[in-house]
This record gives C-alpha cells, structure tokens and sequence, in this order.
DNA sequence: AAACTATATCGTAATATTGCAATATATAAA
DNA sequence: TTTATATATTGCAATATTACGATATAGTTT
C-alpha cells in the first residue's frame, strides 16, 4: 500500500491526473507563469524568481518535464525552458468540456 | 523540510495549485468523470464504481471537497456528492488564458 | 429496539514528495 | 588551462499521500 494503483484506471485518467499533480505545487504553477511572463523561451534565471534553493527549483523543473508541461533546450551554458502547449491544450480541453457540460445540465440540486 | 512552503507564493498560485493537486489522482479524476456521467447528483455508490476500498474513496472524496472541486449533502441515508462548477470554471479560465496565449505568441524557439 | 445500509474516522504500514547541503557536470570566459 | 556560471544529481531528513482493516456514526427499514 502507498503507491498509487494507477493499473486499475484508464490511461486518459492517469494521463490528466498526471498532468494536473504537476501543477499541484505552488512553485511549479510559479515556474509556469514565469515561462508565460518572459514571453520568449531563452530564459535561464529561473532559480533566481522562486524563493526556494537551487536544488529544489531544478526537481520542480524536472517533475514538469516528465509530466510533459515544459521543454528544456540545452542553450550554450544555460537552458532553455518553455511551455508545452499541446499539454496545456489537452488542459484546456478537459475543463472546457467538464465546465460546458455542467452549464448545459443546470442540474442545480446542490 | 518536506512540506510545501505555501507561504513564499501567492494566493492565487496557491489556489492553482490546490485545485490541481486535487485532481492528482487518478481515482479523483475518475470520480468526477463519474458525477460528470450520472448527470444527477443524487448518487450514492460512487464506492462501487471504483477499484478501491470504501475508506480509500471517502478519502479521495474528503480531498475533493477540501479542495472545492465537489460539494456534498446529506440526502437521507445517502450523500449526494457534486461537482462545484464555480472550481471548474476556475480551471478552465486558467488554462484557456495560457493556451490562447502562447498561441498569440507563436515563439517556436522549442 | 434490532438489523441493515451508507458513509466517515482511526490507526497504521508502505510509499512518495519536498527541500536542501554537498557535490558533480558542462559550457563560457579569462 | 583556470575560473566562473548554470544546471543536475546524490543523499538524506521531514512531511505528506495512499491504501485499507477495523470501527464508529447516522439514517432506514423491519
């Protein structure tokens, strides 16, 4: 016990739950919105935005690659960060239909 | 060292952050897409439509709750458990911005 | 009241996450 | 080549999450 049983669900649940645990970290959702605010993607500096040790920035880094949120380009000596958009879609994409669906239901019995 | 320092970031960071966690799990996803199914929210035997024990999914629901992502009253004998539509919308704002965002930006450096 | 049903809570074991100091790696600049 | 800079990895301690058996709570039915 203590793992996750991630074999008994379907692969598209694991596949928003995976994308939406990566954002379940307030310096991670930060890393985010900093990619956003640079608007270009060759931005080192990113240990020097978050008020967290050097470390520890680059194990949030990390858990947003794997998730497949973000993809880093070695650039000379620093690395270049930026958003995976197809994954911030899919995203959009499930909230928009979850939210549409629940306007059209009005189901308000709660 | 090992709980999340909430206090460096902001509210709404934190907020994002919350609601994502919640949905980190793919047992919580799959409850969702289950109340998003049952279009009613007079629904017990949300137990029964997944792999895991009774305890287990009072947790995950518990969770749920805690995050605001559903909202639950007492309905007799049974509880009737709904999606909060104002925490979906949230998400779906939040994505949506990003993605209509980068797509405007079109920085293809990545 | 007694039995049944649905959900919650407690206690606990297994595992995962968070955070950082120390250290490694790799490119750039001198 | 040495030094500086940027990022990654290792190792470890503190804390959180996941899962479930046992048990509690509360309403329903008989």
């Amino acid at each position: 016990m203590g793992a996750t049983k991630t074999e008994h669900f379907t692969d598209y649940q694991n596949h928003i739950a995976t994308l939406s645990k990566a954002l379940g970290h307030p310096a991670r959702v930060a890393i985010i919105e900093y990619l956003m605010k640079v608007d270009t993607c060759i931005c080192g500096d990113i240990v020097n935005e978050l008020p967290l040790a050097q470390p520890t920035v680059s194990q949030h880094l990390k858990e947003l690659k794997n998730a497949g949120l973000i993809k880093g380009n070695i650039e000379g000596n620093a690395i270049c960060y930026c958003i995976d958009e197809k994954s911030m879609t899919k995203l959009r994409d499930y909230f928009a239909n979850i939210s549409d669906s629940l306007e059209k239901k009005k189901s308000n019995c709660c």
